[in-house]
DNA sequence: GTATACTAACTAACTGGTTAGTTCATAATA
DNA sequence: TATTATGAACTAACCAGTTAGTTAGTATAC
């Protein structure tokens, strides 16, 4: 069977595996090969080196994300519910983004960059116009609610660590997230709670 | 010159930059051994292998922090601003425990879980007797806490790469960490915002 | 239609450098 | 002298990346 582009695809989604299991340091391209079921060097040929096929997987799921879903500013708390479903449905993607940070040698990806301007800015504008409060900076909320959103992923020390028993509960916790960022947000006119 | 005391020291501190820069995966015992000028035979007598190197650094200074600064139920805020804080000061076990975090072989560290058992169990104390709002489990604020004072820290993806403005601004940083602390914990009955 | 030439996809074996871990002779100390 | 600390050299395994060669598919020529 030869199939330049199912062998491609193959190896990628080992590398996807691999990479996000064990980094990359960890990582064995040796591994990755037979996971793929293909030849290791159709890895150097199709993805220059190890490094190379990180940057690969990490910018194609990357950019999976972006198109998953998109950036609503005045409904915070739904945002923020959206990704914590999405990744506590794809807890790879967040490993190897952790892995990467900590991996990382200065480099920024532009991609990511651009996004969270644009969404930024969307933020500054939805204070100007009143839809949300105005008592924390648009970086500093959008920070805020990503990392409410993936506290309870594996890779963070203090997620599942501290609150093993929030294993099952997804629902309350994705819950609790919402009625945090909504908090911080600042519920633009709700006129009264409870 | 001879010391055994002094040659574990360097060793553990040669190990602590090393593991924190590169992981388990990533880090070379020849380097540590370089690093605290000593034999890289001298590691292997007194710790073992790599793998326990690690997990002697790791308890060492998380002992540290356990020490370092105690634990305010009713004063949340301030508690999160010394989480902060010291954080800052030490990025290198914030990369250590990240590292544990994503390279951990599902073991857990027995006295992290006592320590954050004993908080949450303070913390449910400081709810009945209306120190702190009810609003959220115990568990559950405890994890934001430490993910909102450790958001900003360079192992976090969501941290200063969303907010490359925030690296000079610290007492701006911790001020509105501590306002948001403030939102999650506080205002046991918040009758009206704005 | 079938023989031939050409190319893309693939493979197995190898290479050179690296790395965790060991051995053993020597030096310091008591 | 006996014990312990130390370091240089060593070893076996590992691993990223390479090489030289094979196989399958396809186009061209007769």
């Amino acid at each position: 069977m030869r199939n330049a582009e199912a062998t491609k695809e193959k190896i990628l989604e080992a590398a996807m595996a691999e990479f996000s299991a064990y980094g990359i340091a960890g990582a064995r391209v040796d591994r990755i090969a037979k996971m793929a079921k293909c030849n290791k060097n159709m890895i150097y040929i199709y993805f220059e080196n190890k490094e190379q096929l990180f940057s690969t997987v990490l910018e194609m799921h990357l950019t999976r994300v972006y198109e998953a879903f998109d950036f609503t500013p005045e409904d915070l708390p739904g945002y923020a519910a959206r990704v914590f479903d999405f990744m506590m449905a794809n807890p790879e993607l967040m490993r190897l983004m952790t892995w990467f940070a900590l991996e990382q040698k200065t480099e920024q990806l532009d991609q990511r960059k651009e996004a969270h301007n644009r969404k930024i800015a969307e933020l500054a504008k939805a204070q100007e116009t009143g839809h949300i409060g105005t008592d924390f900076s648009p970086a500093f909320l959008l920070t805020s609610i990503m990392v409410l959103a993936t506290a309870w992923m594996p890779t963070n020390p203090f997620g599942p660590s501290i609150d093993p028993a929030s294993a099952g509960k997804t629902d309350e916790l994705r819950e609790a997230i919402m009625r945090a960022v909504g908090r911080l947000a600042g519920e633009p006119a709700p006129k009264e709670n409870r």
